[in-house]
DNA sequence: AATGAATGAGACTTCATTCAT
DNA sequence: CATGAATGAAGTCTCATTCAT
């Protein structure tokens, strides 16, 4: 039994305490779930403790006030995100064009390309006070990516010789397809999935550094 | 002064009575100034009544509720955006190419690519609720610029003998990229303007069809 | 045509002004139409109004409160009632029997006895503002026809020698079984019609006055 | 002090917290307090935790709705009227003429028959939509005395050996004399008492029944 | 006589936060 | 640690009444 919520002591009954780290788990999954269910503004304090099965003092208790709760689960699934795309990029082999290609993997996994979890993302930046916090969590990781990314890409118009192109502005073109890309999906979910962000992605840089993407091969799947 | 709000009669007075359509579209400026400044959750009946001088029940007398406020609100923008990049696109000359930049141009001309716009835009974006309204409204238009654009893709790689390449597959890229772009006005108006932007599509399109486009001059601009 | 809301004049359109009178009762009808539909509480200036076609302005105009137009509303009621249910007694021939039992009908004769009739009258009896109209307005009535019921008792006991019967007792008796049966009818009108109620009091006063009344045969109606 | 509001704890002052019963108990008195002032359209869930001395958060904490707190402060009437006459019946002696007195005294007895609980009937008998709530909650009871009284009266008949009289038709008629007197008594207190209403009823059934009810002695009032 | 846009007080309801237990 | 009753501010919506036209 995975699920952090239904931990049970060896007496088989849940146990009225729990540490700090569970508890607030507990509270932050519930925050995803019942954003993903009601939206930013339909979440109350009390969908998400119904959600989580506990008490609205409890709630009180670890995280004051609701802003904060809601910092709190960005604030988790920035540095999920964020490890993430560190890890595959770090796993990736040496070639910059490895690594450039796992980072655009990550953002489109199923772990993190969920559409409960896109949902927060857009209501963060739907709201003008929560893009407020938007920018306090998550500007660094963002700048961070965008300067990995650039510099792979650099890499690569070296290696390939590449004229005319500015690695910078490429990265700032990644940057936006994958936040349009999934917007998309979070909007047309029928129509624009994972894998067509994917494709259209991967087309760009085989259309930019020939010598080091090939076009996705369209058999199976016409998008 | 253009104001509608301001319209003073012979004597120099603000009427105590307008027609329907201009305290609806007074209502409506007030409820996208609002948005802009307290977002789309921060919006409440009275500041879009405060922001247009009027009372509240005003409001209520011509919109009946909030939710229809806000798609009304919506609608505005839909379609003037909808006329605008339409109007664009029949003026510009015959080629393709120009009507497929035009199309570009106006989705980030001043009149449409203004923060307090996009902040609405992003409002509906970030609401479970008010994305139902979104796709209601506008799904329609994004889907007949979509096809405009793939045919337009079409003409110019017929044109131009370009291999490899899928219109529609590249209409949904710039698709993805005007959402992501304006994501990034939004959320970084420093960092990124709409020239970044304009600068950013016209570099994909010079990548893919060297012959129609061209890149972008940087010397004034370095970006 | 006889629906004084459609009255036309001799270029058959509709004038535009009518006469004090005609537009008061017109808005009267109209009252008491829209508390038979929406209730005494559902009932505004504005459902009141749309049924008659009217404008709300005017309502004000011939009424100046809401409160005025109700208790208009419950006296034309009110004087309809007495006027109806005199004229029945004078009618009806010399005897006291058939001067009382006209009484009776009246009050639930077809004209009188309409279900949305009787929703305005209880609608008066449910509120404490309304009833002290209504004691206003009908006191003096209820009063008349209740000292004529007893006069009418007291000249049929003396003619039949009934003894132990106080004509005032059975005037009391019969007001209450009006208001009783008439709840009766509002509140199951399935399971309890007019003819319940006339037959139920013309069996209370066969009871009493044996020699003046006889049971209502029952052959093709068991009730 | 027998009110459940100023209940004290042992340090004499009044608890923050409650009792999910007492709490809606107090809140329920409060109810039908209120509508006895102000009537039901007057009543507020402002005028009812006024009354109450409590929160008006605390009242949609317990009662969700307004409509609610009125249905079940109609439950609560009904239940205790449905209470008081089936104890009654059951306590009287085994005489079918004894259980039905004491099914017409429980109707006018001082804990059921006061000013302040008549008005919230009436109040509800008074509202389209409240009488929904009234059919839906008390017709059964309605119903079950009714042809309780019914099943009494045909085992007076058969008793008596009464001709001509049908004890349906009696039951019904008592139903409606209930429901008229509890009117008069709300509209002309001062003419029409608690104490009219059981003798007029007593003369009545005394008239049916001559063997099993005596006419009421007047001598100290002669009403 | 007549219209209907406009007002503003007040109704119901929601919900983040507090706090006694 | 944990609960959940309690508060009160704020939101949306209703509606009698007013008044310029």
């Amino acid at each position: 039994m995975n699920d952090v919520s239904k931990v049970a002591n060896s007496n088989g009954k849940q146990p009225r305490t729990a540490s700090k780290k569970v508890r607030r788990q507990q509270l932050i999954d519930a925050t995803i779930e019942s954003i993903a269910k009601y939206g930013l503004t339909g979440t109350t304090m009390t969908t998400v403790t119904r959600e989580a099965g506990l008490s609205l003092g409890l709630a009180n208790f670890h995280f004051s006030t609701k802003q904060n709760l809601f910092e709190e689960t960005l604030r988790y699934l920035a540095e999920e995100h964020h490890q993430f795309w560190k890890e595959s990029y770090e796993k990736a082999n040496l070639a910059p064009e490895a690594k450039l290609e796992a980072i655009v993997d990550a953002h489109f996994h199923p772990t993190i390309c969920k559409r409960k979890k896109i949902t927060v993302w857009y209501g963060f930046f739907g709201e003008a006070k929560a893009r407020a916090s938007y920018r306090k969590l998550v500007a660094d990781i963002d700048a961070e990516r965008f300067h990995l990314s650039a510099r792979l890409c650099r890499d690569i118009i070296r290696e390939g010789g590449y004229k005319n192109i500015d690695p910078e502005n490429v990265a700032m073109t990644l940057e936006g397809l994958y936040d349009g890309f999934w917007l998309n999906i979070l909007i047309y979910p029928r129509e624009f999935t994972r894998f067509h962000a994917m494709r259209r992605i991967k087309e760009y840089l085989a259309g930019l550094f020939p010598e080091h993407f090939e076009y996705p091969q369209p058999p199976d799947c016409k998008d």
